[in-house]
RNA sequence: GGCAGGUUGCCCGAGUGGCCAAAGGGAGCGGUCUGUAAAACCGUCGGCAACGCCUACGUAGGUUCGAACCCUACACCUGCCA
């Protein structure tokens, strides 16, 4: 067999931008020209077993017969973290690729994305570690932190603001382990090779309006249920599950502490600020190729795979 | 019908004579980011020709050098009595 180009397609976006059903449509595209294509999901939120109305996560028959990877791999007690899924993204690819299979990689998280597509090295952890010093953060404040990471390292500590306790504890973590941390993050460099990177772009009031109306359809499907039968797994347990977007304000109607029709405004106006954050993130990725969203964007992503291919083999 | 309380900026909510364009929170807007990232943190947040001016604390008037804060009337909302 001669061996033939692989591209990597990225497909960044924000919530509710429609990269999912692109994804899918580009894939099976793709299939009808005798390429295989599957799909690498890179949204933080969807690796999480039961978590489904709230996350938006795709229905098998949205998925449309196309394989879909690194979704409803973990509990939701489980903590997923960016160096967890560098890793286990870049295995999919690589083993895709093997197979002879372009990898679509599609998903929202910016620094998901980032860590998996660019050189990021991620120092280790160590759990004992971690909690000495979030004890400790408990009994001297976030201030106090900050100012023993300025004495240690006045470079990393400068990069990070006094107030973020959570980056503080990291920090002064890796420079335990380490003896040194970098706070600032690399530049755009691809460590996974001929990666082809789209953007898809929705006005923002349409955008907006989409994500209001999605977020009501949650309620109707019955979000509300899904959060309750999740505490009973565990929910609340984990560390990164139950502060997802719609799962936290559910969790506060739960407690008393909002009424249902305060958790989902609330819902709807976090939602909407997210999407301008990874938006903002995106942007300023130059590799990335905005497109406005609509109808013609599977067959414009579909037949850059394909030339890519055709070219390398 | 009677008595008591309330009406504050986009929303909620402090303020009860000058230090008030008015605490705080939310929303909105903008930004930061190397193992929680759908997270965490930060800035901004009445208008303008902007070290000053204008508009603003239910409406209209009054007291005062000076009022969101005191008085009067009116409107609307709320609790108790009938």
């Amino acid at each position: 067999m001669a061996p033939v180009t692989i591209p990597v397609l990225a497909i960044n976006g924000q919530t509710a931008s429609g990269k999912t059903a692109v994804a899918v449509a580009v894939a099976q595209l793709l299939e009808s020209d005798g390429i295989r294509a599957e799909i690498v999901n890179a949204d933080s939120m969807l690796v999480y077993r039961g978590m489904d109305i709230g996350t938006a996560k795709p229905t098998l028959e949205e998925r449309g017969g196309v394989p879909h990877h690194l979704i409803d791999i973990m509990d939701v007690t489980r903590g997923a973290t960016v160096a967890d899924f560098q890793v286990l993204a870049r295995g999919a690819i690589a083993e895709l690729r093997a197979r002879g299979v372009v990898p679509i990689l599609a998903g929202g998280s910016a620094l998901y994305v980032h860590a998996i597509l660019d050189e990021i090295d991620f120092p280790g952890t160590d759990a004992a570690l971690r909690a000495r010093l979030e004890a400790e953060l408990d009994q001297v404040g976030p201030a106090a932190l900050h100012e023993r990471l300025a004495a240690l390292s006045p470079l990393a500590a400068a990069g990070i603001l006094p107030g973020n306790a959570r980056r503080t504890v990291r920090a002064l973590e890796v420079i335990e382990l380490t003896g040194s941390y970098t706070s600032t993050l690399p530049g755009w460099s691809h460590a996974v090779g001929d990666v082809l990177q789209f953007g898809l772009e929705v006005p923002r009031d349409v955008l907006d309006a989409r994500i209001e109306a999605r977020v009501h359809q949650m309620w109707a499907d019955g979000f509300v249920d899904e959060v309750r039968g999740l505490v009973d797994l565990g929910l609340r347990e984990g560390r990164t599950a139950w502060r997802a977007l719609g799962y936290r304000q559910v969790l506060a109607f739960l407690d008393g502490e909002l009424t249902q029709g305060e958790a989902l405004q609330a819902t709807i106006a976090g939602t909407r600020r997210f999407s301008r954050k990874q938006m903002g993130w995106f942007r300023r990725d130059p590799r990335i190729q905005w497109l406005v969203a609509g109808e013609l964007n599977a067959e414009t992503l579909a037949s850059a795979v394909r030339d890519r291919v055709l070219l390398g083999s």
